[in-house]
DNA sequence: GACGCCAAAAATATCGATGTTATTAATTGA
DNA sequence: TCAATTAATAACATCGATATTTTTGGCGTC
């Protein structure tokens, strides 16, 4: 999903900067100061800002000319905002990829699912290197279902989006202590890919979206 | 669709450098020098490469490491990859726009409708406003037409694929000499449209798309 | 006690300079 | 003449310092 090393410090600290908005260490809205990321990556003001310029086009930070960055807020609407593009977006490409998959589309799809099953959930609430491994095998099953649509700016897109509802995962799994159960689900979905059967395996997918998001909308508060 | 003004040297060199790639003066492939660059639009190398990092992320630039940046590069391949992003991004807005619309929604459409046949064409071959004021007038439209989808993220990404479109329009149009007349298709598409006939509207759209799609595989040449 | 104004402090955006890495040119040996 | 190695050049990535702008805090007035 990210490269683990980077041959610059700008690229570095984009990646870890990244790292840190997805998993939630830095909480929407806050501001970014350069001062602090500086002191904080061991880096001089340049490359941090080269960093955050990118976070910027991301969508994962937002910049107001002279006063700086901060970290991207989310509120309800734009749950629901995102929920519509992701189901949207995810629908295309699944039955696209369901139309144009081969073997190894196919082999891709059990192999991916195989890794998130047996990756480890997120048991005690802080160890986040587990929560990280979870996250990425179950990025990494959402790829490869959508793997064989042919339009990689689609796949970006639907990797975007992901990328921003990780970060809602991120505050409802601290309001919840936990994870949901849903295995079944994504087990259910590969079967109809792999099946061919669109119409049942997109409305399994746009199913398991809208219930990640009720859990989302259901643990907000402030 | 881009501020004029800008606070900021980073958003003004941004905001240029965008444009020049957008409209082809920057050729896609040729590499972006930052000095180059800073003497062209006279602020020093900081502004530029922050301007330059926004634009990698957007895709409009591509940058390696520690061999710096050049505008991202343009093929047949990408050109079909693109092309069903657009088809598959357009007819999920569209339809949601439809089902959604209200009087607001049709206003505008019929509002930038006009603009847009109002709007001169390029008549001649390097009269560049001219030009410009067209792709932003047509921009305009079809931000309309699914501006009611509810979605801001959809209509980021229709916006962002729609950016990379006017680049294989500019190299067709400077390959071929000229632009072809399509105000009848888009008076066709906002009359399916404002008449709620989803299927129809849908279909209109996706043969605008493809028309385009051709028009530009057709002049590719190298 | 609240509002507005002014000064002090902090933070940003930008510059110019420098170490490092890639690219080009020159040179040597086969 | 060409390949390979090395020297020279150019470009990039990064730093540290500075000018501007925003924010903060205090002060006086209403």
């Amino acid at each position: 999903m990210v490269e683990a090393v980077a041959n610059t410090r700008a690229s570095a600290a984009y990646a870890r900067i990244r790292e840190a908005i997805i998993v939630g260490r830095h909480q929407p809205g806050a501001r970014l100061h350069i001062q602090d990321l500086s002191d904080e990556l061991q880096v001089g003001p340049s490359p941090i800002r080269e960093a955050l310029n990118r976070l910027v086009s991301e969508g994962l930070v937002s910049q107001h000319d002279q006063r700086g960055f901060r970290v991207a807020s989310l509120d309800l609407k734009d749950l629901d905002d995102l929920f519509d593009a992701r189901c949207w977006a995810n629908e295309a490409a699944l039955r696209a990829s369901i139309q144009r998959g081969g073997r190894d589309w196919e082999e891709n799809v059990v192999l991916t699912l195989h890794r998130l099953r047996r990756a480890p959930r997120l048991v005690e609430v802080d160890s986040g290197l587990r929560g990280a491994q979870w996250e990425s095998a179950h990025d990494e099953f959402h790829n490869a279902l959508i793997g064989a649509c042919g339009s990689t700016w689609m796949q970006n897109f639907c990797q975007r989006t992901s990328d921003a509802a990780a970060r809602y995962r991120a505050i409802s799994r601290a309001a919840l202590g936990g994870q949901r159960g849903d295995e079944d689900e994504h087990v259910a979905i590969a079967e109809a890919a792999i099946a061919r059967d669109e119409d049942k395996a997109v409305s399994l997918l746009t199913n398991h979206l809208r219930r990640t998001r009720d859990l989302v909308f259901n643990s907000w508060q402030r």
